[in-house]
DNA sequence: GCTTTATTGAAAATGTTTTTCATTTAAGGG
DNA sequence: CCCTTAAATGAAAAACATTTTCAATAAAGC
């Protein structure tokens, strides 16, 4: 995903782009993994001085809406963004440096199938975060 | 999981056994699947008039710490907890009525293991919740 | 350019979680 | 049992994160 491609899609939704929002969306692409807002707003500050932390939030959260970012839960009760390239579902981050990739492959089915019969719940949806070292951290 | 379980094995390590910890620990094992840190404290306050909602964060810090309660990640950003029991790692929520119940045989082991290699990463931890409708809610 | 209306930022409100600190009380020894 | 001691508690305040409100700004289409 680049900002051209998250722009135009956003544009053609109707939604008017503003340098606030470029600024947002290029915070979130070039943050190494995962961003708090406050980071994302820092990050972005510089493409967009006077930006308002409403506004991150505001944008972050018209991003996830879009499927241009997806929700981290972190540890401590805050949560983080990261880009989300399209079909991939799930993050796993690094503890030490909180760098995040997205990987692929996650077929649990046959798993939730099973659990689905265990408990006589029809299960939805699934969040899945792995959390560990990188190469570089380890 | 019985309150009589959890007093004693946190006696044995030190902790005083009392009477707001002890409702705590009662509100969390009757509780439906999951709840809020509010919740707890309006339920375990039938228990000990006067709890303050102070003690039920720090109680179920405690417990959590201890792997008598787990942290469960909701959509909105604040956190509930549920009673845990031995062994098992994950909930499974229902959408409509909040109840949330364990499942076992999480078996990622396979899974874990080839994303590890695409990525580079030592995965350690796993942070799994399943979400859907329950018998009742469907 | 001009107009319309979505978007923005500042400030205030809201809600959750943590800290501080004097008071209370559980637990263990006389 | 009573005493002692230190852990645990509750009230109030502080610290954060997030949302709402509203007047001012600026993007998009004509």
């Amino acid at each position: 995903m680049t900002e051209k491609s998250i722009t135009q899609r956003l544009s053609q939704e109707g939604y008017r782009i503003t340098r606030p929002r470029r600024a947002v969306i290029r915070a979130l692409l070039e943050a190494p993994g995962q961003a708090s807002p406050a980071e994302v707003h820092a990050r972005a500050t510089r493409y967009c001085p006077g930006l308002g932390l409403v506004t991150v939030y505001r944008t972050l959260d018209l991003l996830t809406e879009k499927g241009f970012a997806r929700r981290i839960h972190t540890e401590n009760g805050c949560h983080g963004y990261a880009a989300a390239s399209e079909g991939h579902r799930h993050h796993l981050i690094c503890r030490g440096c909180g760098a995040a990739v997205e990987f692929d492959g996650c077929d649990l089915s046959p798993f939730l199938r099973r659990v689905s019969q265990d408990t006589g719940y029809r299960i939805e949806e699934h969040l899945l975060e792995l959390v560990g070292l990188c190469s570089t951290c380890q």
